[in-house]
RNA sequence: CGGGGCGUAGCGCAGCCUGGUAGCGCACCUGGUUCGGGACCAGGGGGCCGGAGGUUCGAAUCCUCUCGCCCCGACCA
């Protein structure tokens, strides 16, 4: 492609309004536009792009087996309305009626969809696995779209559908799915980290996510230095402490006047944080619970929130809290506490504590697990950098990540409630065991710049590159022109890509675009070493502007074939 | 939805407080000089100042309403 016939604006300043790398490269680069929030349009290179992330996709989807479908973006409420979610999504679903007033609205995801096929296609366990895909635009009308093309109104996902006559068929498709993706991000050329997850409110049992790690990632998660383990910082697990033995002193209260907070008390009292037991009220679907944790952890609210059984975590007004306790705020303690008690492992650990004495301005001190008091011992503090790896004997470190993907197996939720079912090798009717696969192609796009930039601009993966070369000509002499041409013409015959930027530019321009548009391979033809019969070849990973490596014009075709063809190996 | 901010040329901004014929830089067009990391000179085109209503002889500027966008928070199968 030939840069002077290209619709490639590029942009000196980036619109105010980009206000994470990714987006404001994209638009400087002139990949894509905005036309309203979260909604964006993609120019030439930024559909190029998109393509490549979609095309890996199907390859490595086909190869597992799935088949590809394209279902309709505009559903009747109908289908939402057999599992309740036409109510349950509430604002997020862009809804909307036709001429004659009937509802419609625009699908952010398709499991009614999709069980809807199954269930008028599927009716005997010969039909089974199916792997139903799709490469499709979904729309939620998201409170905030916030983050540019990581988080849009309108958006590409890839999203599959296992059906499966059982769990135990369900688990062997989940399994051939997480496959996939990890070669659909390994081919990426992504550093990502598969995690454990919530399954979320949508009942899954068994689900993963796929993050990419890059610090203006909105997910934290841990990963263990030295095994595979990591997982979301909301359900993420530390080994379980010893759990704590005796007790050498005696309880005692000690008055502790005005001192509500760890940080207070442990000051007035001079002891370390970690002799505290943190004792919180939070409200439980059956009363109210005590949570305690060890004075320097923070407590897990979604793994709380699952244990009192309630959807989110809400801590005890202040008059709860004393109805519950007898004392004010910051004196909360287990000893005697009537309610359920949640103890974490730590806290269970920790011999002679410090605790509230439920009688404001009072504490505990001498307080052990066991010995003073009892509860349900589960992990509920917040697990984080530092702590023991639970699947070995490393330590865990913290990252930031986009969610790119989630695997999860979702069960009959669906096929149960809209009636899904198929006839088995003994005539029974059963229920469809389903799993859902999304990858948010998209969101791809942008993670990946996130992960690959520099001051310059983007740094694609030779994998995502728009064009794999991209091709200086300085100046305008004729034969440098027809140099150009022939190599152009050359590469993209062996399927190697270029991006010939033929413009009567100063080369400066040229190498800033370059950059900014981060095509792995920049070839240099013309200028000074032409006359030395050379051209000049630099990797947009190499930073250092005057490291162009000097290649006779002769033999470039072989070297660019060659260094294409390692490229391609290693993804 | 709560709090804050911004809408002026394609992009980045000034002008608004104190009303009087709309400006700067980049980009774009013409000509010339330049030519290895976003050149320079000269000339030029481009705006219902987000929209509606009001005050006024006169509104980008003041008032009211409205729409859009951004940030923080809440939210995010």
């Amino acid at each position: 492609m030939r840069f002077s016939r290209a619709l490639l604006p590029t942009l000196k300043e980036a619109p105010t309004d980009a206000h994470n790398v990714s987006t404001a490269l994209l638009l400087r680069a002139g990949y894509v536009r905005r036309v309203g929030a979260g909604i964006y349009e993609y120019l030439p290179l930024g559909l190029k792009v998109l393509r490549r992330v979609e095309s890996i996709v199907r390859e490595e989807m086909d190869r597992a087996g799935a088949l590809e479908i394209l279902m309709p973006a505009i559903l009747p409420k109908e289908l939402f309305e057999e599992t309740g979610r036409w109510e349950r999504f509430g604002d997020t679903l862009f809804r909307m009626k036709d001429r004659k007033g009937g509802d419609y609205h625009l699908g952010p995801t398709h499991e009614e969809v999709v069980t809807d096929i199954a269930r008028r296609e599927i009716r005997s366990y010969r039909d089974l696995p199916k792997n139903l895909y799709q490469v499709q635009a979904k729309y939620r009308d998201e409170p905030r779209a916030r983050g540019g093309l990581l988080r849009c109104r309108e958006f590409v996902m890839k999203d599959a559908y296992s059906f499966d006559a059982d769990e135990t068929g369900a688990r062997e498709s989940y399994e051939t799915m997480r496959v996939a993706y990890r070669r659909i991000f390994d081919r990426m050329g992504l550093n990502y980290r598969m995690v454990q997850a919530d399954s979320g409110a949508m009942g899954g049992s068994t689900s993963a996510e796929f993050q990419v790690l890059a610090d203006s990632g909105e997910d934290a998660i841990v990963a263990c230095t030295s095994c595979e383990y990591a997982a979301n910082v909301e359900v993420a697990e530390t080994r379980e402490a010893a759990r704590a033995e005796g007790g050498s002193g005696k309880r005692e209260k000690v008055l502790t006047p005005k001192v509500g907070s760890i940080e207070d008390v442990a000051k007035f009292l001079k002891l370390p944080k970690e002799r505290f037991l943190k004792s919180i009220v939070v409200r439980g679907a059956e009363g109210p619970v005590l949570v305690v944790v060890r004075g320097d952890h923070e407590i897990n609210e979604i793994a709380v929130a699952k244990l009192v059984g309630t959807q989110e975590c809400e801590l005890a007004s202040e008059d709860e809290v004393k109805k519950a306790t007898g004392a004010a705020v910051g004196f909360a303690g287990p000893v005697g506490f009537a309610g359920k008690i949640l103890v974490d492992f730590d806290a269970a650990a920790v011999v002679d504590g410090v605790t509230g004495a439920n009688e404001t301005d009072h504490h505990l001190v001498g307080v052990t697990f066991g010995k003073d008091f009892e509860g349900q011992v589960v992990r509920v503090r917040k697990v984080g950098v530092g702590d023991a790896c639970p699947k070995c004997s490393g330590t865990l470190a913290e990252y930031k990540g986009i969610e790119a993907g989630h695997i999860f197996i979702l069960g009959t939720h669906y096929s149960a409630k809209m009636n899904a079912s198929f006839l088995d090798r003994d005539g029974v009717q059963k229920t469809l065991v389903m799993g859902c696969y999304g990858i948010g192609v998209s969101r791809l796009v942008a993670a990946t710049i996130e992960q690959h930039n520099d001051a310059s601009g983007i740094v694609w993966p030779f994998s995502l590159a728009p064009y794999h070369v991209h091709l200086c000509t300085l100046g305008v002499d004729e034969a440098v022109m027809q140099a150009a041409q022939k190599l152009h013409d050359d590469l993209q015959a062996a399927g190697i890509e270029v991006l010939w930027d033929d413009r009567d530019e100063r080369p400066g321009v040229k190498f800033k675009d370059a950059d900014l548009v981060g095509c792995p391979l920049r070839v240099t033809l013309g200028g000074k070493s032409w006359a030395e019969g050379v051209a000049e070849v630099k990797a947009r990973t190499e930073a250092d502007p005057k490291k162009a490596e000097k290649v006779p014009v002769a033999s470039l075709l072989d070297e660019i074939l060659a260094w294409a063809k390692k490229q391609r190996a290693a993804h």
